[in-house]
DNA sequence: AATTATTGTATCATTTTGTTACAATAATAA
DNA sequence: TTATTATTGTAACAAAATGATACAATAATT
């Protein structure tokens, strides 16, 4: 459980951390055929938000990412992709800082570090939805899955970090070996294929899409799969480790 | 001309700039089948760096990568792609700036904001190597396009920043209308398949390439190009201008 | 006028992708 | 037990994209 946000705040200066620089992670998940989105609500508040942080002085600043995400959800061993620098100058929004320490029963003085203006690094990364059991930390009532259709009202800038990770994670879906998280060890090329549809919003032509990933020799193929349905058994594939 | 610099030495607080954040640009251009980088050296250092700068607290991160590569360089009206954010804590090396500080006859205080860890935002961009006329600012020696094979040693990391921007480029050459500030106005096609071949590092077809390029729709053929050579004067073409 | 080198394009081969079809088969219903 | 149903895996063919070769056109030179 992370109380860092009580150094934090407590902490006017910022001793210790990178004055002026955040990081923002944007955690995809797919369920229900629908892609989701990891978002924190801060206690008392009803602020929504990505679970982001601050480096450390003492931090690479892409150790600080994986360490800021486990400590707002606890999700661990997790491959995070910085997609872009979110800097400008109207972005940062003092008040929601404010508010949210306020809550708390913190009234930060005019000068406290946090209410300076911040350039955030983003990060994205894609996991798998039944493994990844997200959990607060204390400063946040909550850490729950959202369709990235049904998002809330969220924080400063949030919703365009989001929407620019996505971009990044449709123009790279193919040349990253993506799914790698993304799905459960196991699956059917059919799950595959929702995915891909999903976060591609189009649909893909199922015998070229099956011969295609076939083709890619990255799959191999396990056994097959009693679904229940009144069909033919699929086959499960995993994903082959590379060395 | 510039002489934000001895503002910023003198300036031992950093007063005015984003602490800790910095700018570097790698400027590719295109020469005698040669990709050329824009690299500076310092005065009485032999010092060679990329063409890098630092955020003023009233204005956007991207609206500070053009203003630095403009009063670095003298190069305008540039589209600038940032591709990465280096934030290593091994990465910063204050022995550079000290030598740069003291070459100029100023001995910095050890807490000198520019003597402090610094995470850098790179930029890249291709630029018409016949009309970009680089002209050093009033701290560098010179400013001179390098061929890649040929890089002097460079400051810092700023080796694998070039490293990065080029895999960047290179992953990008056919997605983004590339070339548009990297070939004078009027080409032919066997400069931008030279130019292709040379970022991409590999031989390409003449025909298809030729049949793929045609294809795009994006190039308009404007005159014959009498070379002086023994042999059937090529067509030149222009990139078409989107509204 | 013949020669030379390079360009633009046509032609055909090969590979990749789109489309349709069909056999295989797990569950269900008859 | 046997037909029915829905879905899977893959074959087969069509269409499109790419690779490879060839050749006519032609500006400069001989």
């Amino acid at each position: 459980m992370n109380n860092e946000f009580i150094k934090q705040e407590t902490n006017v200066t910022g001793e210790g951390y990178l004055p002026g620089l955040a990081i923002d992670t944007v955690i995809f998940g797919f369920h229900d055929d629908k892609l989701k989105v990891l978002i924190l609500s801060y206690k008392d508040t009803s602020l929504y938000a990505l679970p982001g942080g601050f480096v450390h002085t003492e931090e690479d600043v892409n150790e600080a990412a994986r360490r800021v995400l486990f400590s707002r959800t606890g999700l661990t061993n997790i491959f995070l992709d910085q997609f872009y620098v979110f800097g400008d100058k109207s972005r940062y929004d003092a008040s929601s800082l404010k508010t949210i320490m306020k809550a708390r029963g913190f009234t930060p003085p005019e000068d406290h570090w946090l209410l300076k203006r911040f350039v955030s690094v983003g990060y994205y990364a894609l996991v798998d939805f039944t493994k990844a059991i997200p959990t607060p930390d204390s400063i946040s009532d909550s850490c729950d899955w959202f369709s990235l259709d049904k998002l809330p009202p969220l924080m400063q800038d949030h919703r365009q970090i989001i929407d620019k990770a996505l971009q990044t994670l449709q123009a790279n879906l193919d040349h990253k070996l993506i799914g790698f998280n993304l799905l459960s060890d196991d699956f059917t090329m059919g799950d595959l294929q929702r995915l891909y549809e999903t976060v591609l919003n189009k649909k893909l032509i199922r015998a070229a899409f099956q011969r295609k990933m076939l083709g890619l020799g990255i799959l191999e193929r396990i056994a097959k799969k009693w679904t229940g349905g009144a069909h033919k058994a699929p086959y499960l594939y995993r994903f082959i480790a590379r060395d």
